[in-house]
DNA sequence: TATGGCAGTTAAAAAACGTTAACCGATTTA
DNA sequence: TAAATCGGTTAACGTTTTTTAACTGCCATA
């Protein structure tokens, strides 16, 4: 994958959304189009993306809902809805709902642009540094994402397999912050199922047999949430 | 000086301007107002703000100006245009004199308010870091959320279940003040129904076996409104 | 002072989680 | 090419957490 802003936009007019689409791909991002709200969640969750611009009225699932559904998976994601819906009532339930920025139609698509960068310069910027996100400090451990291995401590290091180490990733990136179960699920197994849930506990007890190197480090479950990696 | 935000408005509208003011500090803010732009810059150049929001065209220096004066100052000090100019390219101008927002005249002041909070949202969530909301005094107790284990007093150390911590977080939020029950149910069953309500009954019964460690403390209910827990 | 809804408690049922080990297919190795 | 290894899933079983149920008493108000 490119190291370009990643944008996800939900738009049902096939028309507008491929015409945005073009522009931001156009101005150096890369963006993935989605026509509808579940399909739009479904991209976010096996993604990864910086920014998300959501139509409100769409038919199955309007976009208030899904930014919800988008915020319960990243908390911090920015969110810009595009709205024909022009009342005040409306822009305060999109500002509620967690946005960044509420536009509406017509807006110029230069505007647009304008306003993502503005949300990217503040989420993006270099006081603001993104966390190395192959890199992982935890407690006395190093977590090396990409070379799958665990070190530091007393223990030898340790070598991980791919699913574990996929599922310390996430754990990691939500460092004392739930993680959750549908999210994992849906990132690493591509699927939210039973027996992925299961197979999802099995690799928990394998994290937290790793993680005892240091004391403390813990992976505590949230009850029909998912889990969360405590670190002091 | 407070520990209060502190929103510098620059507007030349004198009516205008005041009924801005009036209405920020009305939501908790602290607001200087200002009527020119070299007033404005000399003010910010003075004070500490942690947001600016600025009138474009005015007498004697306008706001992409002071804008800029005031990045020049300040790299990273959250800025808003309000302006009559509801141009395409004013708006373009402005968002790279390094706006963070433009909202065109007339505006709701609830989404002045909106969009203030949605940028401070950002900006204020990582250096502004809040006081421990995780970490509560009861008594001889003491209670760690994120750990969820309440320890001290003769008691061994306590561990909670998630839902004991999450309804306890919420009753020491309220120390001394009615927490209500919709407002714990919405907040932790997501639903405000009759078995839920039962159920957080059940917990309350939890929390008030574990807190009679210490004598002083007491969950006291509020009929038909909900419960209060007392310190004293 | 009766009555209906609200609250307190305990126990049982149901759902979710934790762990170990068996299993399975794909490589790798002997 | 058969055996060993590896990464991962499924099964089985025990435990913990949460919800539901049942029974009791309490409170506000008519």
């Amino acid at each position: 994958m490119s190291n370009k802003t990643n944008i996800l936009l939900v738009e049902d007019d096939p028309n507008l959304g491929s015409l945005l689409q073009e522009y931001i791909i156009a101005k150096g991002y890369n963006c993935q189009l989605e026509t509808d709200g579940d399909k739009g969640i479904k991209a976010f969750l096996k993604g990864s993306y910086d920014l998300c611009a959501l139509d409100v009225m769409m038919p199955i699932k309007d976009g208030f809902t899904l930014a919800k559904e988008i915020r319960n998976a990243d908390k911090h994601i920015p969110i810009i809805f595009l709205s024909a819906k022009s009342l005040k009532e409306d822009k305060i339930e999109g500002f509620q709902s967690g946005a960044d920025d509420y536009l509406t139609k017509p807006f110029s698509m230069e505007e647009l642009l304008m306003r993502i960068k503005a949300i990217l310069r503040r989420t993006n910027s270099t006081e603001n540094p993104k966390p190395d996100l192959k890199h992982f400090e935890l407690g006395v451990l190093n977590f090396d994402y990409d070379r799958r291995v665990l070190k530091g401590g007393k223990s030898v290091e340790q070598k991980l397999t791919s699913k574990e180490a996929d599922l310390l990733k996430l754990l990691c990136e939500n460092t004392n912050d739930v993680l959750e179960r549908s999210v994992a699920l849906n990132k690493i197994w591509k699927d939210d199922s039973y027996f992925n849930a299961r197979s999802m506990d099995v690799y928990i007890t394998k994290l937290r047999k790793y993680l005892r190197a240091d004391p403390k480090l813990e992976i505590v479950n949230m009850h029909g949430r998912g889990f969360k990696l405590l670190t002091n």
